[in-house]
DNA sequence: CGCTAGGTTGAGGTACGTCAAGCTAAGTGG
DNA sequence: CCACTTAGCTTGACGTACCTCAACCTAGCG
């Protein structure tokens, strides 16, 4: 499992622009420490200030923030193939938590190793850089949700962006992707109760567009729920750009 | 007014950490074509390839998206000392248009000069980036609000947000700062309509918690907006830290 | 076989939105 | 100097998307 386990990574760079091999050898070799927890895990504290960077090679993870009156709201989700956390290197503190929704396989890279890339190989830095500008597109996408689309909308919308997001490290394919997660994330994803979150969902379960049992989404009509939602891929900078 | 031009920049980057002399001179010495637009004004456009990042130097931009139905969310609010879409330099394509919410003062900086920046002061590059990451951080705040604060709370923090974001670059000072936008602007950053927005605010005033009129804000008890917002300026990362 | 986490449903409440009207202040033209 | 316009703010009445509470259902598990 060690060799190989950077693909996720190297596939989500290459959808964007193109690696040379020396960059791709100098990901290879990075120092990775493999790593598994369970589901509901937290795996960075809120406040804390890590030394270290997570890459995500399975499963589901969260940045989650706490109100004071016990609420939750998920403010990014992570896939396999996201370095969650390259941000702590350039802010120390972490303003929010990271939960495991999954059960999840990760590796772990020193900071240091990661400076070290930066001064070798700048221009893969800028790629590692360009993808914390996608997570910052990717959030005012939610934001624009939150603010202004129904629930169901919010949700079909959500449903496409998995998806593609998936497709590239290759964890969905047909119209098909595991999401093991509760209502209750989901809910907490949504800024939603739990009530009409699954409200929410039998909505779209009822036009047909979805399922979502035994922890696997299927999308029957893509037309019809990218429509709904109002969902366009550009904010996901899926396109390979010379550099 | 072209000296000192970007001395709220310098500012805002010397609250988090420690400028050489070298890299101050680097910035100093940057290319900048001054410009001004009137309120109102299209900045960049949604789905535009700009070649230069804006500095912005007076005023209040917008990061706007639109939905098909007309309706309008705000997703970032931007200030003197900002460099705005110093990500389009990494995403190319614009997933959001910049508006001036006020009369606005700004320097446009080719992607080249910044380039050569990126090359020549490797450490000054990496705060250049930070600040992106401190977008996401703020984004990530917006969105536990829209998720799960009631209105008044929301605009509460906001409120505190922009106060101590202004304090940097000296354009707020004793409990008052500058806001000459509309309820409508502040409506589509909250995501209410114009007339809850108008509630809300009517709200915190009868709370005396804050005034705002002709244009200004003075904020009368920080202790109760803080408390009543729940702002913790963790996210804002303004505490120096050395390299 | 009982326990538990998670999903589902109904009933009633609330924080919002929408529509419509009236108000104020600034600007414009005669 | 005064009518007129216009943008923005304010208020009331009413509608709705979502929340809360509470119950029940289901499947997995010790």
């Amino acid at each position: 499992m060690r060799d190989g386990a950077i693909l996720p990574l190297i596939r989500s760079l290459e959808k964007r622009d193109v690696l040379t091999d020396p960059e791709r050898a100098a990901l290879e070799q990075l120092p990775l420490r493999m790593r598994e927890v369970a589901a509901g895990t937290e795996m960075v504290g809120e406040a804390s200030e890590p030394l270290e960077s997570i890459l995500l090679l399975d499963g589901y993870t969260a940045r989650a923030s706490h109100l004071r009156t016990g609420e939750r709201q998920i403010t990014g989700l992570n896939v396999a193939g996201d370095f969650i956390d390259l941000h702590s290197l350039l802010l120390k503190v972490m303003d929010h938590s990271v939960i495991a929704l999954t059960d999840c396989e990760f590796a772990t890279v020193e900071h240091k190793a990661l400076r070290a890339l930066s001064a070798l190989h700048p221009h893969l830095w800028r790629m590692l850089m360009t993808t914390i500008a996608i997570d910052a597109a990717i959030q005012r996408i939610w934001i624009v949700d939150l603010g202004r689309n129904m629930a169901a909308r919010h949700m079909a919308r959500l449903m496409c962006e998995l998806y593609l997001r998936l497709e590239v490290v290759g964890k969905a394919r047909d119209m098909a992707f595991r999401l093991p997660i509760t209502q209750m994330a989901l809910a907490d994803v949504l800024g939603l109760s739990i009530v009409h979150t699954n409200r929410s969902l039998q909505q779209l379960r009822a036009s047909g567009a979805i399922d979502w049992q035994g922890g696997t989404v299927h999308i029957h009509d893509w037309d019809y729920l990218a429509d709904f939602g109002g969902f366009d891929p550009l904010y996901l900078n899926m396109v390979k750009r010379t550099r």
